[in-house]
RNA sequence: GUGCCUAUGGUGUAACGGUUAACACUGGAGCUUGUGGAGCUCUCGAUCAGGGUUCGAUUCCCUGUAGGCACCCCA
């Protein structure tokens, strides 16, 4: 056989591997999804991976599929997508049952998504996301309930109002204004991807692009963007202020309050970069430099199904990475202490036979103790050696003088101090 | 797809264009044999690839590759 070159042990672009330490933090983020989604009485559910690739055709288009997504042909000729959202699989989901399920519904799941683009800070090719989703309410409280949600997970993971913002605009109200400054539907969605970028841009260079697609109405529209509440963009809007889309705003933003989300505010340069939306849509910033990416994003789309042929339904929802609220934590310095499954780790002394050590570990582990053997006949220093290098926080010695006797120490590695005990009191030892 | 930055043992760093590429950690072996988590000794291990400039290149230049960051796009 020749000499092949050794394969690379990185991960593949843009993907990542999780060592136990990575998969801690990992878990830590996602039981913090799983706990507030569920205290909101969201049920979890789950699908392939893999999709038909028409099911993103449908609503996004062919450029973002042929370029941004994982698209193949299977054995079969079947043209086939990794997921590169959630959305569209939950629509034909709930589509798919729509007679049998029970509404309001309230349903969460934490898929990983795939994505083919260049990978930069909080945005990789591949990376889990949780999606909370609200089907059959028209009113804000669907909306005030899953950013509820979305405080709830920011607030239990140890973050402080001050530590993020959340935005909020509304499409309806977006559409109101361009028809109100004159503007073509052309226009107007010229205006909507400038008012994207607003912040990437220097002022004066975004004026003047504004200007030529708006016109005259460049200036109206500058000035209530750069609005940070409702009452001064209806102030350069006045004709908008009994618009429906500002009842709702007003509600949303009321119902946060009363729910204690203090930390939210209206901004009309928010402009979600989907067109399914129909309603209210919201985001979440880190209020930290280093992390200029939303956290979460989401808001109303009340026609989604109709792709399935279905009738419209109200929903709601929103998605939020792992990849930025990981460096949401890391800035913000609330990433856990390391913690390992295993509690005890049991070293032999030379001699002891390994049944003996079974027969106890088995004990143990039928007690709920997590337990691991280190069945080497190595020295006990490097036994203990390995047990604190895995941040085991217990090693128990098993030698022929402990079998024999009957009478155990339990030696504590953190502060080196060691507790004797009996077989039958080990258990309740680390209860 | 475009631009900018980076590339030295497993990891983190060092080396004015000039000895045998240095140091720390990690890994392996040993000494000590029931608590030696340490210490000591020994040891494995690297200049991303190709071309160019030069007496001489880790160092300068070009191309490629890989990674990071930003743009595009953002689900």
């Amino acid at each position: 056989m020749a000499d092949l070159p050794p394969l690379s042990t990185e991960p593949y672009k843009g993907t990542r591997d999780f060592y136990p330490e990575d998969m801690f933090v990992l878990n830590h983020i996602l039981g913090a999804m799983r706990t507030v989604s569920e205290r909101f009485g969201y049920l979890e559910y789950g699908a392939s991976p893999l999709e038909s690739t028409e099911l993103y055709k449908a609503k996004s288009g062919e450029e973002i599929v042929n370029e941004q997504t994982y698209t193949f042909t299977d054995r079969g000729g079947r043209e086939v997508t990794l997921r590169p959202e959630m959305t569209p699989t939950v629509a034909r989901m709930v589509a798919g049952k729509r007679r049998e399920l029970a509404f309001p519904l309230r349903w969460y799941s934490i898929p990983n998504l795939f994505r083919y683009e260049q990978p930069q800070r909080g945005r990789l090719r591949e990376h889990y996301q949780l999606n909370v989703d609200i089907f059959g309410v028209e009113g804000s409280e669907a909306e005030i309930e899953v950013i509820s949600v979305a405080a709830g997970i920011m607030q239990t993971l140890g973050a402080r109002d001050e530590d993020f913002t959340i935005l909020l605009n509304h499409r309806g109200l977006m559409n109101a204004m361009m028809a109100e400054l004159g503007l073509s539907e052309e226009q107007g969605r010229k205006l909507s991807k400038l008012i994207d970028r607003k912040n990437k841009m220097e002022a004066s260079a975004w004026s003047a692009v504004a200007k030529e697609i708006a016109g005259e109405a460049a200036a109206t529209a500058e000035k209530a963007l750069a609005s940070e509440d409702l009452g001064t963009f209806l102030e350069h809007l006045p004709a908008l202020a009994a618009h429906p889309a500002v009842t709702e705003l007003e509600e949303v933003l009321r119902g946060l309050a009363v729910s204690g989300v203090r930390n939210v505010r209206f901004d009309p340069s928010l402009m979600r970069g989907f067109d399914y939306y129909t309603g209210v849509v919201f985001e979440l910033f880190d209020t930290a430099p280093e992390n200029r990416r939303a956290l979460f994003g989401g808001g109303r789309y009340d026609d989604l199904l109709s792709i399935f042929g279905a009738d419209k339904l109200p929903a709601v929802g929103f998605g939020m990475g792992d990849v930025a609220l990981r460096d949401f934590l890391e800035v913000h310095g609330l990433l856990p202490d390391y913690r390992p499954a295993t509690r005890l780790y049991i070293c032999r002394a030379d001699g002891a036979p390994s049944e003996a050590i079974m027969a106890l570990a088995a004990e143990l582990r039928r007690e709920g103790v997590n337990t691991a053997v280190d069945f080497t006949s190595r020295k006990l220093g490097d036994q203990i050696g390995s047990a604190d290098k895995q941040r085991i926080p217990y090693v128990l010695v098993v030698g022929e003088r402990e079998l024999e006797s009957g009478t155990f120490a339990v030696k504590e590695l953190a502060t080196g101090t060691e507790t004797s005990l009996s077989r039958e009191e080990l258990p309740a030892f680390f209860r």
